[in-house]
DNA sequence: AAAACGTGGAC
DNA sequence: TGTCCAAGTTT
């Protein structure tokens, strides 16, 4: 196979030959090798689609039992076109990044109605579709209809910087087209969707990030990083900055019809989901002693979103423990609860927010950052609650 | 181009 | 507890 060669730089291109052998190689061993998913079960570019979407920055076995439930649900593009979106959210709750839940919908109303159910067949047409970016429009034109396109997510980009000692930043979105183009004449023109669910197996097995055993891989003797003792070396990519701490007050306040609950809004994070009202602390005047904030009408964060000047003055208490944390990609949250408890919710009836039983919060599509909330809320037990579903 | 966008697992 | 990573897309 001619790599063992000493000195193969990086950009070295693979011969006709080598190629050929290579597809072999891999394909053998995804032949016998490869994962049973729920979603290999067939090319349906439905269940192709959803898998994929659930698949971005998200690990297989997170995925499963979300997919196997979203298809009981959802089992096909009508269904998911039609349905309320608070079932949606619920659906996706726990599995993140929910814009991709709200896109995956109006995508399945993009086919419905503007395509009349039929699919886009190819890569181009597919990534016309909300949330099809050109990863999973490869993989879905590739799996399900047989294009002869890459897939390149991250294990593409890992599994090609080792085997061809690219150096380029993966972080880099300029970058992506260059994989693209080098692999292309790569993917084997007769089975481009095993060829790329392949190299995710390869990816998340011998060539994975860390811990990566490129010794026993099936593709070793095509490994110019694993021929030149380099692999930690590759891929080259550039790391995220620190995520920026954000300190809340978590406001739990309880009546008679149950707790104040609030959706998130259309421009702000966890968009469509329900949480306990959130103040940035900045936003609330803290008093002397530093016991509890006394809210006020200049509670800005506060006012904004409920769009009100409304007078409060609630007598806040702070619960136990330490703040519920919660750390996202870019924002690192701190929550400091603090309760107040009505006797009478007359004042409080025009708020924008709900009020909600306590046995029927658990209904509600709730972020994880809610559920610690709640958690923290049962484990204290404030106002003796007797009624938790 | 760079930043925003969730969560869970591995170490 | 902290850091990095995981089948990316949108703005």
């Amino acid at each position: 196979m001619g790599k063992t060669m000493e000195g193969w730089d990086s950009m070295e291109e693979w011969t006709p030959a080598t190629i050929q052998a290579f597809r072999r190689a891999l394909l053998t061993w995804y032949d016998h090798e490869g994962r049973d998913l729920p979603w290999r079960r067939d090319h349906d570019p439905y269940h192709v689609w959803v898998s994929e979407v659930m698949l971005q920055q998200t690990q297989v076995q997170t995925v499963i039992p979300y997919y196997q439930n979203f298809m009981a649900i959802f089992p096909t593009v009508a269904a998911l076109a039609a349905a309320p979106e608070p079932d949606l959210l619920k659906a996706w709750q726990g599995l993140g990044y929910y814009s991709r839940a709200r896109n995956l919908q109006r995508a399945a109303q993009q086919i419905v109605t503007d395509y009349h159910g039929q699919w886009p067949r190819t890569a181009a047409g597919l990534a016309d579709l909300i949330g099809v970016g050109p990863y999973t429009a490869g993989a879905i034109a590739s799996i399900a209809f047989g294009e002869v396109v890459p897939a390149v997510d991250g294990n593409a980009f890992r599994v090609f910087a080792r085997l061809l000692m690219i150096d380029d930043d993966i972080a880099k979105p300029r970058t992506r087209q260059r994989f693209e183009n080098i692999i292309q004449p790569i993917v084997d023109p007769e089975r481009p969707g095993a060829f790329n669910q392949a190299i995710m197996d390869l990816g998340s097995s011998y060539m994975t990030a860390k811990n990566s055993d490129p010794a026993h891989s099936p593709v070793r003797d095509f490994d110019a990083s694993y021929q030149a003792n380099r692999v930690a070396d590759f891929p080259v990519k550039t790391k995220a900055p620190r995520p920026k701490l954000m300190p809340y007050y978590g406001l739990i306040i309880h009546s008679p019809a149950g707790y104040l609950m609030v959706q998130r809004g259309e421009q702000e994070m966890l968009s469509g989901y329900w949480t306990f009202p959130l103040v940035l602390q900045a936003d609330l005047r803290e008093d002397e002693a530093e016991v509890a904030p006394t809210v006020t009408t200049d509670i800005t964060e506060m006012t904004r979103r409920w769009q009100k000047d409304i007078q409060l003055d609630l007598d806040l208490q702070p619960l136990g423990g330490r703040p519920v944390s919660q750390t996202y990609t870019h924002q690192r949250w701190q929550v400091k609860l603090l309760t107040a408890n009505l006797q009478t919710i007359s004042d409080l009836q025009f708020y924008p927010g709900q009020w909600v039983a306590p046995g029927d919060i658990t209904d509600l599509p709730l972020p994880k950052v809610q559920e610690k909330m709640l958690q923290r809320l049962q484990d204290q037990n404030p106002f003796e609650e007797l009624e938790w579903k």
